[in-house]
DNA sequence: CGCGCGATTGAGTAATTTCAAATCTAGTGG
DNA sequence: CCACTAGATTTGAAATTACTCAATCGCGCG
């Protein structure tokens, strides 16, 4: 299953306005600064080593970012899946090669905004300025609470927590990923309690 | 020693035209939205349970934010000397009670944004609104990094990192706070070798 | 001088990783 | 429908990393 153009701008729409209110005709706007793509499961939206120029916003699918360390070990740095927004914000941001990848752990369809568009965008829209900022906010209070549950909680705390706060996850992404965004090991995971 | 009134707008001044040039007049503006103050070291900013309604700037001094965990451990979240901002996020930008603490490790001069404020002043000058949309954005980038590191690197690296990246919080700081902040335990960050 | 805070050291323990092997499962071609 | 394979998960045992608890040390300051 897949979703028709019209469908996406519903899902879209509905994203922002979450947030802020837009007309008609700021939506049609707003959305001239987009562009869509699809893919299908295993491909790659970012690369490490490659430009990085968009940020996506995830209309169907699920997928990955994940950090490549030295020794050779990934590290997923986030899950997306419906209504989520996932990029390598660092290359994104400062138009820098990307060290993260990201790919589809399913088919997929995102919508992409580059850093100009956005930044155009918000010039000419402060509501979607406003939305970014609330987005970000809302990203970063995420973020620290991942911190605090990294340094505070043993590996099988982060676990139930992670099932309570995401447990479609749960049933869509393999374990040994899970585990890896959790910062541990597949087999501690796959010795833990069941649920 | 002690900054004058014009001593900290200038600061502050410098903060921000580094990401947005302003006239005089936009920043005189900018300035009325602020408020100061002045506190000694062990003063508490931010204390969990109680209202957290201000962003901060560090004109002068050193702080630290934490969160007090169930089991009666603490774990450093930031440390803010001069230029840095720091807050209780959460609570900030949705009008909650504080979980975090933040207190003072040195005597400490900063300039107060209140949520309101800095929704009015972004809402008029948009210039500002991009400045904290670049703040926190940085921000991100840089929570992000940090989880990398936590999942990815032993505690000795990440010292190690700590070092390089603020040597200035390592002569400021007491060994205990930055193991807090690393999520080791003093015991084995004394452990380490000197570096 | 002695107190108090920060830092260090030692010994034992707990949590988690690593490596290796076995098991399970779903999808595929014959 | 079944055998087969690749991917995912589980299990065991040893090794590692870091923690905890307890004691000691060092030093600046009243």
């Amino acid at each position: 299953m897949h979703f028709s153009a019209q469908d996406m701008e519903e899902i879209l729409r509905e994203q922002i306005e979450k947030i802020v209110k837009l007309s008609d005709e700021e939506f049609r706007f707003t959305l001239s600064h987009f562009t869509t793509k699809t893919l299908k499961k295993h491909q790659y939206l970012v690369q490490a080593g490659e430009p990085a120029p968009n940020d996506h916003f995830v209309v169907k699918g699920l997928l990955k970012s994940s950090y490549l360390d030295e020794l050779g070990k990934t590290h997923i740095l986030q899950f997306a899946m419906e209504d989520w927004w996932i990029s390598d914000p660092q290359a994104y941001h400062n138009k820098l090669n990307a060290t993260l990848n990201i790919d589809c752990l399913e088919d997929t369809q995102v919508y992409l905004i580059s850093i100009d568009n956005r930044e155009k965008l918000c010039a000419e829209l402060q509501k979607m300025e406003y939305f970014f900022m609330k987005k970000t906010t809302a990203g970063y209070i995420a973020l620290q609470k991942r911190i605090l549950s990294l340094m505070s909680q043993r590996a099988e705390e982060r676990f139930t927590q992670f099932v309570q706060l995401y447990p479609t996850l749960l049933q869509r992404v393999p374990k040994a990923l899970i585990a890896s965004y959790l910062g541990i090991s597949r087999e501690t995971l796959s010795r833990m309690p069941v649920v």
